[in-house]
DNA sequence: AATTCCTGTCAAATCGGTTTGACAAATGTA
DNA sequence: TACATTTGTCAAACCGATTTGACAGGAATT
């Protein structure tokens, strides 16, 4: 007697979950006519299930269209398949345009292949409390963690203190036992340069960003090696270093154009900022390439469609998050030889605005 | 007997996981000295808890950095507390501008402010097997989805088969049961066609899309529309159903202006397409407003930026995004009174490409 | 015929929570 | 003092899967 509600309980549940429209594998098995855990090995193959009972099992489940619980699944398994993409400090509002292609496009392919999926973590702020991604990771909903952009090391710390592994993309945060993927902006700077350096330019313009912080430090190192190695020597009259935003570089590059002995080359660190340098070229009424030769960063898309086509140093944004994706696979797998940092070459494509000296 | 081995297993789990350093509630009860539902009711006030035990509790999950397993807690609650979100079929490789920025500023802040999480799921292919989303739906993996642009209905279908509500952002399909929040293209391209005729235009140009399919038929209508109520007749001569592309835009643009009786102004319903527009009254010699007024549709980020700056109709993309986002928490709150269809209106955005017909 | 070895299936335990209902202790009422 | 109420805690059931180990029954071996 004591059973009879239970069992009625039991009843009535089952009916409503059918009402809702959702077979859970213990309907599998009875419509196939075996216990549950059979149900479970037919169709996972662990055990020794005859054909005839597998075939039986497999049947049913499609007939129900059954597909397992993920939460039942996860929690069993201990494992979530799926990762936190968290945007950074400096992703731009929502995410910044390269931390968009990056992600999804290079980091979703690689997920995507082997199913495992994608959360957004709300974007990074600067706060006293812990971020959401660090509950994540305590809660184990995600496997592992990808930070793009800047992040404070104390919450990648906390989140590997959960035993979630953190890959972090586009940046280095020094101090903690997460592997970065970052773009080589020395080497792509330097590969600009010499590219303006290799058509005869010697007065070569730098467009860049700030040195007070690494985008801005390795570009400019990058420019300067480049110029060292060629034996030209620098003139900081021809050196800004401004807010990457194209109406910046439109008023400073419109000032070295003013010069007296204005370049002949201009060399900017990102394609956005080469665009103010292309306005400012027409404004001073020199045309490009034979007064003046361009070089951009970055290939945002727009820079194929400029007039001329830009020529850039192209950042493989998909490369990186493939890789930084792929790492990340390996660390979620217990692997623990990742390499601290791993450097993403670049392309030089050359399109339009670069030519010999004039 | 018989218990020993389960009790020593059931220790040695416990090790591995305070090992893993992740604590669950039984850890939380037994350091408060409370049994394992106290422990729940006292975090979550279900229950009528003493103040002292609750205080107890309180500590212990707080010393422990105790967080609640997501999985178990799913699991239990039936809910996942996480919504998907489907880039269409129409959305280019990965997502598309459009897409990218309702989803991640208006959908985004909406689900952040209330805790859901969002998935992304893989970008729609043609096929013939279910896309991830709906195994998504089936495995009960989230609450709701929202699919942002095109999608074959028999999907949504399956997916709400499976009992779970879906929104369509940007996109309408007929025949399924679910909401639809699409941006205003009519009255869109109504309001700037309007614009420019209480300028004084009369010879107005019209750079549209392909009117095979929604946007360009709607578009068109709503230019058709301004034209009538403005009792000015259409000259099928200056209108042009071409593909949403600038390169594609400037070349027929080009042929607009070559015109004898060429237009004084053209509307463009994608800024993309006005971007070849202006580039186009560059190579004729046209200068803007003053030669011809140019209006634009969407409110690209470049559209402020250009020399002039486009005068445009902003579509409320963050609008859409919360839009759909909220509709889609009602309908997983149960409500089920959303209206079919959600039309976002647009904003006239006047900015330096148009002036009064020279 | 007795013994050993497979084979195929299932009962029970487990993952980590939440919720219902029972029960004991403390308090209030008659 | 006896009884009704309220208060605080916990045992047990449950969510939906996976996995271990036990147990029949049939085949192979001695």
């Amino acid at each position: 007697m004591a059973r009879v509600p239970a069992r009625k309980d039991k009843a009535t549940a089952r009916l409503r979950r059918r009402l809702r429209s959702a077979s859970s594998l213990r309907d599998v098995a009875q419509m196939a006519g075996v216990s549950l855990p059979t149900a479970s090995q037919a169709l996972n193959g662990r055990a020794r299930i005859s054909a005839v009972t597998r075939k039986r099992v497999r049947d049913a489940a499609r007939r129900l269209r059954y597909t397992p619980n993920a939460a039942a699944r996860r929690l069993k398994l201990g494992r979530s398949n799926s990762v936190a993409i968290v945007p950074g400090l400096n992703m731009t509002g929502i995410f910044s345009d390269l931390f968009y292609r990056a992600v999804l496009a290079g980091v979703g392919s690689v997920f995507e292949e082997v199913g495992v999926r994608m959360l957004i973590a709300p974007p990074l702020r600067p706060a006293s409390s812990a971020p959401p991604f660090v509950e994540m990771a305590q809660a184990r909903e995600v496997d592992g963690i990808l930070v793009a952009g800047v992040v404070e090391a104390r919450w990648v710390r906390a989140a590997l203190g959960a035993g979630i592994p953190v890959v972090i993309l586009d940046n280095l945060v020094s101090g903690v036992a997460a592997p970065a993927v970052v773009n080589d902006n020395t080497g792509g700077a330097y590969t600009a340069t010499r590219h303006l350096l290799d058509l005869g330019h010697t007065r070569i313009g730098f467009i860049g960003a700030a040195v007070d912080y690494p985008f801005g430090r390795e570009t400019h190192g990058g420019f300067a090696a480049a110029l060292r190695d060629a034996g030209v020597e620098r003139d900081p009259a021809l050196e800004a270093l401004i807010p990457v935003d194209p109406d910046a570089a439109f008023r400073r590059s419109g000032e070295l154009l003013a010069l007296a002995d204005r370049p002949s080359a201009i060399f900017a660190v990102t394609d956005k900022q080469a665009l103010g340098v292309m306005r400012a070229a027409g404004a001073a009424g020199l045309s490009i390439p034979s007064d003046l030769s361009i070089v951009g960063m970055d290939d945002i898309e727009l820079a194929a469609t400029t007039d001329p086509p830009l020529t850039t140093v192209r950042i493989r944004k998909d490369v990186m998050g493939a890789t930084a994706a792929r790492i990340l696979l390996r660390l979620i797998a217990g692997e623990r030889t990742a390499r601290p940092v791993t450097t993403v070459a670049n392309e030089l494509i050359i399109r339009g605005t670069t030519g010999g000296r004039p």
